[in-house]
DNA sequence: AAGACGGGGGA
DNA sequence: TCCCCAGTCTT
């Protein structure tokens, strides 16, 4: 089957089904003449990277209620950017997010490039966000490749070859594909029908547009595609975490983790370093200072994407004002800690602690 | 080329 | 409970 007629088929489904989405402009009001706003898309692609749709709704509404053009992001404080951040994770995003406010405000004008090698350029805009803002926002002819453009194509063309070797035939697929008239919303047809039809596990062909021309299909392989190497266990690592809380206020002492690396940035309760040989009779002597720390029962877990992590909670109840002046720690009054930068590993450490 | 980097949803 | 999913940057 050609790929114009491949094409012309996704895009009846697509006029049909799209998805309606806080920054998506519907196929019906693109014919009214409305255009995507390239900062709406740039956010939502970048708050979409390894996040679902339904993870990244509230987020994306959040953010644009408080800075509803890209020069407003570039005037917030960071800190700022990273609480209205934090619960979503990969938090190099929300740096990087900031970073490349401040570029597009301050160099290019408060415009957003509208070709992919310039987008390239911008910091935590990758393959994958260049050529989906090129298409989405400025209708370029651009291959867009996402994990569900891997799975409809490897699936759609039997491509075999296991992940990532296959990306370069996947990318030449996706090329080959793409429409000169709507290419961006062909991209968006393609993302759908992969989030929606073509699900990982059980697809309903039943329902696919493409069910005709489906290689994957006919030859009985679809739903394993595409390969993938195999993935490798995760250790599990140890540690302790103190709740340090004000008998006055209900306060909690926080701190800021450093810049770079994991959880980089964030606001963490003071605890150990976390390892995968972890000696607990000696967790209390890396306790922020000397207190009548008392271990809670049961401990949190939580998985990072490289490892699992077992945390022990401890909680003393003092007075803050008895207590030396913690460095690069401070206290959190009950009001404000829900707002505070915590990802949710510590979310989850002060639950255990004050409930 | 391989590892670092979160969190949520479904079986 | 485990298992699966999914882009960018760094090393």
């Amino acid at each position: 089957m050609s790929s114009a007629f491949l094409a012309q088929s996704l895009l009846d489904w697509y006029d049909r089904h799209a998805r309606q989405l806080p920054w998506r402009v519907s196929p019906e009001n693109r014919k009214l003449g409305e255009v995507a706003d390239p900062y709406r898309i740039w956010l939502s692609e970048v708050m979409l990277q390894q996040t679902t749709v339904a993870a990244v709704k509230d987020y994306f509404e959040k953010f644009i209620q408080v800075w509803p053009t890209v020069d407003d992001l570039a005037a917030a404080a960071e800190e700022d950017v990273m609480k209205a951040w934090a619960g979503l994770g990969y938090y190099s995003r929300a740096r990087n997010l900031k970073k490349c406010a401040d570029i597009v405000a301050r160099d290019h004008d408060g415009h957003f490039p509208d070709n992919e090698e310039a987008l390239l350029k911008l910091p935590g805009v990758g393959p994958y966000t260049a050529a989906a803002i090129a298409t989405i926002a400025f209708d370029r002819h651009a291959a867009v490749v996402d994990g569900n453009v891997e799975r409809v194509l490897s699936r759609l063309k039997l491509i075999e070859t296991p992940l990532p070797e296959a990306k370069p035939a996947i990318k030449a697929a996706m090329s080959d594909l793409t429409p000169e008239q709507r290419p961006g919303d062909f991209a968006q047809a393609v993302m759908d029908l992969g989030a929606t039809i073509c699900t990982p596990k059980r697809p309903a062909c039943a329902l696919c547009p493409w069910m005709e021309s489906c290689e994957g299909r006919h030859s009985g392989l679809a739903e394993t595609l595409p390969r993938k190497a195999p993935k490798k266990q995760k250790p599990t690592r140890y540690g302790a975490a103190f709740v340090a809380v004000d008998n006055d206020t209900g306060a909690v002492l926080l701190r800021r983790r450093p810049p770079k690396g994991l959880l980089g940035g964030m606001t963490e309760v003071p605890g150990t370093e976390w390892a995968e040989t972890f000696d607990p009779s000696h967790a209390l002597d890396h306790a922020p200072f000397p207190a009548n720390w008392r271990k809670r029962t049961g401990e949190v877990k939580h998985t990072f994407t490289h490892f699992h992590l077992k945390l022990s909670i401890y909680r003393s109840d003092l007075t803050a004002t008895l207590i030396p002046d913690q460095a690069d720690a401070w206290w959190s009054p009950p009001d404000v800690v829900e707002d505070e930068a915590l990802p949710t590993v510590m979310r989850k450490a002060l639950a255990a602690a004050l409930d």
